[in-house]
DNA sequence: CATGAATGAGATTTCATTCAT
DNA sequence: CATGAATGAAATCTCATTCAT
């Protein structure tokens, strides 16, 4: 008994070629399978960024990782969940968070809603979260799920908080215009801009983004003070 | 075998009365010619803009278009030809046009901001421009070029007729501010947002744009109008 | 507008190397694609055979079929969707047919049952028909449809003609026995038997099949005429 | 760091009495290690026979069998070397000495047929025997050493315990045909049905093979007695 | 001895591109 | 000019096998 017609071609055509392989098998710690997993993340967000869902290549992001491609397969079953992981992993938690202080702070509203674009700039502009919203932008239109867990978990809030600031603004009267109430949308407006110019011209023409959140935050208040409406 | 190869033979049998031609050999007129092109564009537009560049499958665009996948290639050399080609064709014109007429006319810098407001609502975002937008959003980070070009032909111009507007204004004391002569992106901030959302959350979250760019105008006068910086 | 980053490396990556071809394109002809479609059929066969289902490269079953590996595709969706529309295009038709000319024939009962043995010889044992079964035999275990279907198509109907057979030879007197109407897979054992000897230890014992099932019509007539049962 | 490495340095220190060991480094007795292999070839026989030899997963296997995957590799060197312990720890002895047994006794021929019909019923179609069979029925094709073990050791064996028993009942007058003497598959055609019909058709329509092969038996012995060949 | 994370060859499947007719 | 069958590179995902601990 032995061998058999072929099953497959020499014994070990399947498994390893034995390279330099720095460290191997035993049982990881949660912190050493927690730091190869988001090494894992942080190239696959590269890789997404770079090339888009479609185009990027797990090869690369395994490479990247300096992992083997199965070795991707062991933290994420499939392409489609590493990207969900990847973007559940950097939506998530400051802006709740961040937006409750502002609220409990008994400041005018004027200096919330510039508390709250300074927000943005160091805790989106500067940070991956900016290229994060831009690869959703990009590919939520194919993830519809993703783009309703984003809207829930990122754009609902954010919109709340904006609409607290102005109707705490609009009830103390600083404020007489409450379209940026009714449309939240137009305060962060601006940051969107910067997050998708940043993506797509900067190499042409850089946007000086703290400027424009300024400027944006002077003529905004200004218009929310001085709108009739 | 008895297939007509000898019909055309110079490069100009055009002219002709289209007479039978039992579909074999036809010497396509340039009409036909731009024709069939533009059909291929817009199935193009369709696929692309359902499944993205590296999704968009070329055998559906032939197919939609009614034509055999290798004819695409008689009209365009390669999918990122047609890709190319069809951005192209979708962002040119109406823009500087319409510029230069607004600019042209003597009228306060207010109604100007709100004519090209309007603009934007009756030929973008009602339009399929807002989705080549989308498009070019989401792909335009892997086509550089394509970025600089976007740039160049609308973006720039765009921004230098917002800007001549506002400074307009402020030349004749109508605003105060200058704040968006030096970021003209900020005028335009609410159309961005606009089109981002209805490609990603209108399902989730219908947003009457319509509304928040009225408003944007509003505000947007106020703050000029009102803004003491 | 041009390359564009690096969508795809060089612009023919992906596509053809331009190999021999013996012909190319144009519409096939229905003759023609069915002879495409029998050359994978035959030798998805000849390598489903040799490996069985799982063992089996669709890469092997192009190369012998004389087509590249993507033409395959063109002609079957699916491995698994070759694998049935092989099983189904070899089990059809003579069976039933036969089994109803065979019940119609003024003969002895016992003359019946020699004809189904020796149709099975030269229209089974002697065919490609055996290495279906035993195809389907180390198969269909994974493939529970395919057995319900091999079982409502094949094995049915022949149990069902066995079945004619005896039950007119004890109404006419000729046997005394109806156990083979109550288990006509008596009748067929020695075919099954015939088939798996051939298909794992011809190589190591040749059996004489014919003698195989000469002998078993003469045990089986002599057991049903005399048993007293 | 402090790992005992130390201990175990020649092949025995077996004998020992069994300690504390914190489980370390044990040292197993001869009975631990093969309460594992069996474990192990336990747990093989049910993920071979659920998946067939390429389908079967090792993983599967040793989760099964309660050891790690690589534990697996100290007990067989390939999944070829466990599939074809698995199949010679099952085919082995039980069938030489029955038939031994069998053609001491002095009884009838027939008496010894019926009893190799029960034994079969007995200790194979009622025990796992029977679905070593079908593994081996599928999967010998492409394991040939495999065949050619199988009908050595159990085959050949078995034909000639049969063939005795003919020869037998024909030397002394009990049978009249010596057909299944020349084809002793004959005999066992019916076991063999069983098993095929019950891997493949069971769950569409049952199969009473206790029935079959009492009528097997009748017919059969019908047939040697009265049969003129 | 046992573990189980890591490896990477290789399988199926897709699709842009070509070219004989 | 148009066709559409054919091509084959390349991508995702699997799993037998290894080996540091």
């Amino acid at each position: 008994m032995a061998k058999g017609k072929q099953v497959r071609k020499s014994a070990s055509t399947r498994g390893a070629a034995r390279p330099v392989r720095k460290r191997a098998t035993p049982a990881l710690t949660p912190d050493e399978r927690e730091a190869r997993t988001n090494a894992l993340l942080a190239a696959a967000l590269d890789v997404f960024l770079e090339r888009g869902f479609e185009s990027a290549r797990l090869d690369e992001v395994a490479q990247r990782a300096g992992v083997a491609k199965g070795t991707l397969y062991l933290y994420f079953p499939s392409k489609e969940a590493l990207f969900e992981a990847l973007i559940g992993s950097l939506i998530a938690s400051p802006f709740q968070a961040a937006g409750e202080v502002l609220l409990k702070q008994d400041v005018p509203a004027e200096t919330m809603l510039r508390g709250l674009l300074h927000f943005a700039k160091t805790e989106i502009l500067a940070t991956r979260r900016k290229d994060v919203a831009r690869l959703i932008i990009s590919e939520a239109g194919r993830f519809p799920e993703l783009a309703a867990f984003y809207h829930r978990e990122v754009i609902g809030r954010g919109m709340g908080i904006v609409r607290s600031i102005i109707e705490r603004g609009v009830k103390s009267g600083e404020f007489r215009s409450d379209a940026a109430a009714r449309f939240p949308q137009l305060v962060v407006a601006p940051i969107l801009v910067a997050i998708v110019w940043t993506g797509l011209f900067d190499r042409v023409q850089k946007l000086d983004t703290s400027g424009l959140l300024d400027a944006h935050a002077d003529l905004l208040i200004a218009g929310l003070k001085g709108g009739t409406q």
